[in-house]
DNA sequence: CTGAAAGCGCTAACAT
DNA sequence: ATGTTAGCGCTTTCAG
């Protein structure tokens, strides 16, 4: 029996031993691996394949990104991995990223803003290509971006950031859309559940809610703010109920507050939709396996993440600045109302 | 007005540009970076700060990690993030991974097998220090691991793979412990929910489950087979319900099977716990949230985190290997009819 | 305490 | 079609 001239032993494998086992030039190996830029002649290629296979060759990415100047990956920061929208996204944007060559590298702030930044600078530091930043806040510091001088696109941005690429969905009319799909089955006193971290800007949903009441000539409705987080939500749940002027129907600004509201009416009682309705924002997996499942207003997940890496990796990168808005779709189901 | 040296124009700052503002060498700039292997004189130490600052200088990890050999990263395999649990869990080792100075990357094979060795591989390449395997399957191809020569430790497994490290949870413990409590709350059909993924080996809870039913002189339950997901538990639940015996508590061996079969309940007007009695496994977020609260067999998630990466770049590591089995905890909430 | 320099594995321009 | 080689930015040994 004859042991194989295989050395699996001594250290990973590199490019050299690949060109002395097939008898070929190391730049021949990285033509083969690469495809080009040279060609090779298919004899060649076949003895360098032949190599790797059975070297157990592996490509050393850093040394490639070293002299290639990039990772080929994209850094992603979202404030609460927690919440299945930002799951969503990154998952979307591991596959939109996954298509063009590139690896997705995900880090959670936690909805700290030194996490933020910290994460920002440990992404940069890795070489990547471009981060999406799903921020905490509305109005993020986006200098730490701009002084890393690495693409960037802030994601889940509805405003137009100076200086920086965003990709963000049209708050105001989807919550337009839950307002008056609400006010469709009769609500008058339609209150509001709504995040803490709106920073200086003021919430596209919040306008949204205020301005579809008062055209329709309803009294303005309550408004809670909360946590993004169904213990939030919970805590605001609680506070609507004990309202002197308690709403029928409650918009909630994402997917997580409902549920958490949702809890704190099953918890005392309240039927929904019946005693009081919901309609929630988001469009999360988690809103159609609730009880009842909720009427949501969805983000097109998908689209963001690709018009997202399409800005930083794809062709058209490097023009000039985009703000993207996209749009919501009203998903009814039966926390509203309906059937 | 004086316009400053710095020239944030030409590319990015390298270590030569900071040892040049600096006046010193580009070692002495190495030393002040990574605090060592040699002492800088304060003064010294000052100027480079002052140099790294005023350029900002940010290292470049690919370079660092070429030389090294690594890049003081762990990879992470999940089939599944729409899943909390393992959401979570790649949660937990982020942070405990950061505790240590090592980042994170999250890769879903979305239950494919295929995506899954394309995954290690893609990580391998990336010269992370280690991967962590959740794998869809109980006994994965640990052969691509083995071959890539990297530390790695399975994730969510309770056997003891030869040649690779592991760390999982007590199921069969865990299985006793719910039913145990189904069986307290008077039940005598008692059904098992499981996964379609298990492979050559024996899913523990199902072992678990069967042994604590006989042990109780109890006839065995029926038992029904689908995904790890919530459609799955949804088609999972309905079955259950049109059984000629159906039974009066289910176990579901997960937080989203459980939350399907609420739905498939809630649908079909069958009260929990009163109706029908429900347990699950995996204490993930949401069972917190559903409606009834799910009691649940939580995993410490972080425990697994920590016990992970202490395996792979924790002192002790190199050592032989390792296979820790953690135990449960049964979270009483109101789906088994408590309270 | 500081500096010079070798070399990590890879790519691609330039030679043959 | 294939080979040679410089150099990406960094760490660290070895010399001063």
């Amino acid at each position: 029996m004859t042991t194989s001239a295989v050395q699996t032993s001594r250290g990973p494998v590199t490019r050299k031993d690949v060109a002395r086992y097939a008898g070929v030039s190391t730049a021949v190996v990285s033509y083969v691996v690469n495809g080009g830029p040279k060609n090779v002649a298919p004899g060649t290629e076949a003895k360098v394949r032949e190599a790797i296979r059975v070297l157990g060759y592996r490509p050393n990415a850093a040394a490639r990104a070293l002299k290639l100047g990039s990772s080929e990956t994209i850094g992603v920061v979202v404030p609460d991995n927690t919440n299945p929208f930002f799951t969503q996204l990154a998952h979307a944007v591991e596959d939109a990223a996954a298509e063009l060559g590139f690896g997705m590298v995900l880090t959670n702030s936690d909805g700290s803003l030194t996490r933020e930044r910290k994460n920002i600078r440990t992404l940069a530091a890795r070489q990547v290509d471009g981060v999406f930043l799903a921020s905490c806040v509305f109005d993020p510091d986006v200098t730490e971006l701009e002084a890393s001088e690495i693409p960037s696109v802030l994601l889940n941005n509805a405003g137009s950031p100076p200086g920086i690429n965003s990709v963000g969905v049209d708050l105001e009319a989807g919550a337009r859309a839950a307002v008056e799909h609400l006010i469709g089955h009769g609500h008058t006193n339609i209150g509001l559940a709504i995040g803490t971290n709106t920073g200086n800007q003021l919430d596209g949903r919040e306008v949204g809610w205020l301005a579809t009441l008062r055209d329709a000539g309803l009294p303005d409705g309550p408004m809670l703010h909360g946590p993004f987080t169904r213990p939030g939500g919970y805590e605001v749940g609680k506070r609507f109920l004990s309202m002197a002027n308690r709403p029928t129907a409650i918009f909630a600004s994402n997917d997580m507050q409902a549920i958490g509201i949702l809890r704190a009416l099953h918890e005392a009682g309240v039927r929904v939709p019946e005693d009081l309705a919901l309609v929630s924002f988001d469009g999360s997996l988690d809103s159609e396996y609730s009880w009842p499942a909720l009427t949501t207003v969805a983000q097109p997940v998908k689209a963001m993440a690709e018009a997202a890496v399409q800005a930083l990796v794809g062709k058209g990168r490097g023009d000039e600045l985009k703000h993207q808005i996209l749009s919501t779709e009203l998903i009814i189901r039966q926390s509203c109302g309906c059937k």
